[in-house]
DNA sequence: TTTTAGCACTCTCAATTCGAGAGTGCTAAA
DNA sequence: TTTAGCACTCTCGAATTGAGAGTGCTAAAA
């Protein structure tokens, strides 16, 4: 790693900065006349040499320029990865933007999809904060009509599920509220591991409820997210790199298929982590279909009590530098919105 | 329109059969041999050219087969709209797809949208059904913590909107309680001139969530739809006619751009309206962006109360005999679940 | 009068060729 | 250690070409 000279550094960083520029390769002499280097390309040819055999840079094919290999973005992320900050403008006009949205986790989730990929130009994806033992608060029932009831549920993080349920018969909006009431009196605060040890209720409709809302917990609790929002799709599809071939259909695909980017995201635990990002390059996440593209992903909220993900994805010669400062204000943003909700004041 | 031989409709609708399957400029020797005609290539030859005299079929250069024109596509559709019926099996299919999902509008149009895109092999959309002239009838508050609550809002049609406020000062769950049970009786069955027009309330509280339930109302009236839900996108990626081109791009973000499709679809009572569905063909409805597009489009729901709108968008040379029986179905089946829902039993 | 066979002509499309341009590695001199 | 010079390689776009499919027209057959 660390078995390079300052030169050979600066080379290949030049080197990849222009091809993320590009999408070309790049030969030596454009290297030297772009960047008015203080060197013939000669000299610069012979690093190049030097580092293709290192494995920083490949040649697509016999004389043509060098092209970076994984291992060379891997140099490159690592470099950059500490300097990167967001321009204070755009910190500015992105919390301005969350502030003045409708105070609503669905509005903020489409909000933060659409900076990302608008800032990243790739795709984005951002999972709705999810508490990993979540705990009851409230329920609500509504009668709609006759035996059609409507049923709200809330829990401490702030998650909120609503399911439409048909009674066996018709009971009045009263009796619901009863019930309501009753079973918030006795779960408030509790879990579902506590919440299913609970004796069984003597009136029939406070435990048909209960058992409901027990099946509710258990399946919000299996998934690791719960609706995936992206933006973006188009950004990867005028990506040179996908202009040919089903590459792309099969590209986005992965995102179609939201059971995919669920395990996609909940596997994404690997990986090198810094300062809290993990960028995957290549195909680092195992992904066949995501060989050729990188993802810059972070985890955002309260540990313990209410995390989602976010991140963007693009081809491997993505800008990072302007997909990393982005994901990671994005996901500090998130992460206060979420602490607010959750703790008060 | 009826100034054409049985002959000539044969051919003709043989020719739009024939090149919607392959894409291809279809010419006189090859229709003879694929389909077995009793006639010889000359023949067809003369009534390929009056076709094309009349307006239904152009050649995209000289001495080339010969493809549809919008007006032959037009033809087609007048054609077999009528026949088209959704296999049995494939309807009861999709129907126990639906009597399987859990009871809630997000999963029956997340449903409804792959069933329309897998059945089509085109891009399916679908909007929630929504109440033109929404009626009040109920709201809950649930305090999350501190200052912040809850406000979830129930229409007559069923529509459900939630919402995060922030007041000024801690309140007991036991007083927003009150509050809501003192609006609840207020309201119930009121649209939203009737409420706008009640006098103020003396306590501060009961103003303040009045005055969101009456904006909220008005927010959810002015919007003809809220969430579009689609699926199928990379279908139309397959597609020959978008395989070349940035042309895939700019449909795509028209999909992206929400406002877009809103307009769009809410612009689409024009056109002809066959069967309760409507087929907009080329650039019909109007986007320039959807010139060699179709699209196949109907309302479901109960009219007045609650209605939506659901179709499907692909290439001209769509397969009309799928998407058109798939949508009139699937509208069917999305109606008799609002009904159900609204009228109850 | 309608249908068909035959023929000359047109146009596209895929394959091929070819030369310019960019890049490389190596060697020998600075 | 760096640089200039040179021979060599490989790609890419433009131009060329020939096969194939299709047409329209005319004259003969039904």
């Amino acid at each position: 790693m660390s078995d390079l000279t300052e030169r050979q550094k600066t080379i290949l960083m030049l080197v990849i900065r222009d091809y993320i520029e590009t999408a070309q390769p790049v030969g030596s002499k454009a290297l030297v006349e772009r960047y008015h280097l203080d060197l013939s390309s000669a000299t610069v040819r012979n690093e190049l040499s030097a580092l293709d055999e290192m494995g920083y840079l490949r040649q697509p094919h016999t004389s043509a320029g060098r092209v970076p290999s994984e291992e060379g973005y891997r140099f490159f992320v690592s470099q950059m990865m500490h300097q990167a900050e967001l321009p204070e403008a755009v910190q500015h006009t992105i919390t301005h933007q969350f502030y003045q949205a409708r105070p609503d986790v669905e509005q903020w989730m489409t909000l933060a999809a659409s900076v990302l990929a608008h800032q990243s130009q790739g795709v984005s994806m951002v999972t709705a904060p999810h508490a990993e033992q979540a705990r009851f608060k409230h329920v609500e029932l509504i009668c709609t009509q006759g035996r059609q009831v409507l049923m709200v549920m809330v829990m401490a993080g702030g998650e909120v599920s609503q399911q439409i349920l048909t009674l066996a018969e018709p009971v009045s909006q009263e009796r619901l509220s009863l019930t309501a009431a009753r079973l918030n009196g006795l779960l408030a605060g509790l879990a579902v591991d506590a919440i299913s040890k609970l004796p069984a209720r003597s009136d029939a409709l406070d435990q048909d409820i209960l058992t409901l809302i027990i099946q509710e917990m258990r399946r919000s609790a299996e998934s690791d997210f719960g609706n995936i929002y992206t933006d973006g799709l188009t950004n990867v599809l005028s990506d040179p790199e996908f202009a040919e071939s089903d590459d792309a259909r099969r590209t986005l695909r992965l995102f179609e298929e939201r059971s995919i980017l669920q395990d996609l995201l909940s596997r994404s635990t690997t990986g090198s982590m810094v300062g809290g990002l993990q960028v995957l390059i290549g195909g680092e996440g195992g992904w066949e279909e995501l060989r050729q593209c990188s993802m810059v992903l972070a985890r955002y909220g309260v540990p313990g009590l209410a995390t989602g993900m976010l991140g963007v994805l693009g081809p491997m010669r993505m800008s990072y530098a302007k997909a990393i400062p982005t994901v990671r204000f994005v996901a500090g943003l998130l992460s206060d919105l979420v602490n607010d909700t959750i703790a008060g004041e």
